[in-house]
DNA sequence: GCAAAAGTGTTGTGTCTACACCCATGT
DNA sequence: ACATGGGTGTAGACACAACACTTTTGC
């Protein structure tokens, strides 16, 4: 046992390294979806764990992060990062003083980014031996989205560009873990001026049934729609909006 | 200019320090106020800046955070603790570098902790002049709390244990920014069971008045209220709650 | 009685769920 | 024609805001 002395700064106080690592999710096959990669050495050889890496100088959280990750996946299929908690129980990793900021990434379902060999995508509900303390930043990562397809509009994030109301059921469905209706998913987020109809329409496939109409996000950024459930602002004043 | 070489831990990396940064707000005097502290020292001499400090080995980042406060607020008075964002960008800080996790903290209004000559309370819509990024962690706090006052019980750590809902509608307002109706207010906390009536009741004060009804939060520790305003699981499967 | 503060009753509005029904396409 | 899936109409439940009105106190 023993850890070595951990380094100091230039200030003169000890430093922890410090890593990134991505929640990556996707829906795939109507489940949702998160990218594990597997170690090959001590400690946890064997078993799987987030993509990430050590924080370089002269980078942020989140170009350390993206860094990283375009080993595992083309950064540009990502159409949504944010951050979530950083963690640092000093004893989360052996022989090493550590502290973990663990990040959410969201890939359209319509993509399949070429993986190398040692990566996989891994249903979120049915998680192999995970490193360290990785289950439960997938599970902070799949809550986060959870509660923002609520009250965002993050679903753009998992959709393709163009898409049917059927299919963005599919993956409300397959990410909030229960059933979701077509019909009052399109009313939500149509009253809330999320979805935007295109005018075209999908063909159906050979078992006939009625043309989808293709919708799109209005914007591919986060935004909150629906921001004070209660105790809004009060009177009039609401007029406010465009 | 040119810094120094960064440290490395003992994995070969170059590491930076860490700090913990608290956004200590309450409400006082009707205002929402958060405990700031002037800088004695280079950089930023005389300047505000949150409370907080270096994080050492073995322990985590909110016991880090929780024995930096010790030295200006005794912790037992912080009702509520939460991690907000970690800022990781490089040049945060001059000639160092230096991640920070900034924390929320909150104090029942009816504390009033003793406080070193050089910390004092400041509105945090009329915030001094202010060092390195700490304004944008005020107000990552100041949002965090507007945010959750709406969708859960966090009231309990502004409120003292015993209220009437006038003083509960104060606080609210305060820490909110705009108007409040005391009779919603109370509407919404009672039928979320957020809100317990004590039966004893506040006497007037000598402008006469009717006596309030003296109230408590049922739990004085974080819950989620309200958790899916919209695409909630359907069918009377919602019955499982208590 | 009167002012002040607390509390209740009630109405209206907007948002959401659920479900019945209608529409457009392939075979 | 009929099966298949998409889309609309509508009614009911609920939560909330607003405001009038009543209750309880001090003076």
């Amino acid at each position: 046992m023993g850890r070595k002395p951990e380094a100091e700064s230039n200030t003169g106080h000890p430093t922890p390294s410090h890593v990134t690592l991505a929640v990556v999710l996707q829906v795939r096959a109507g489940r949702l979806q998160v990218l594990l990669w597997q170690r090959a050495q001590q400690p946890f050889a064997g078993r799987w764990s987030l993509p990430g890496g050590y924080l370089q100088p002269n980078e942020t959280l989140e170009e350390s992060i993206r860094r990283h990750l375009a080993a595992k996946v083309d950064v540009r299929e990502l159409a949504h990062l944010e951050q979530l908690e950083t963690l640092s129980e000093p004893k989360r990793v052996p022989r090493e003083w550590q502290l973990a900021t663990g990040y959410l990434g969201l890939v359209p379902s319509d993509l399949d980014p070429k993986l190398p060999g040692d990566t996989a995508w891994h249903p979120v509900d049915r998680l192999p031996a995970v490193a360290f303390d990785h289950r439960e930043i997938v599970h902070a990562g799949r809550e986060r989205l959870r509660a923002k397809l609520s009250y965002t509009n993050i679903g753009f994030a998992l959709a393709p560009a163009l898409f049917t109301v059927s299919e963005l059921r599919d993956l409300y469905t397959a990410a909030l873990g229960h059933e979701v209706s077509a019909t009052n998913l399109q009313r939500v987020l149509v009253r809330r001026n999320v979805l935007h109809a295109t005018g075209a329409r999908r063909s159906p496939g050979p078992t006939g049934g009625r043309p989808g109409a293709l919708f799109r996000f209005r914007e591919r950024r986060l935004e909150i729609t629906d921001q004070f459930a209660v105790l809004r602002p009060p009177g009039p004043a609401r007029a406010a909006a465009s």
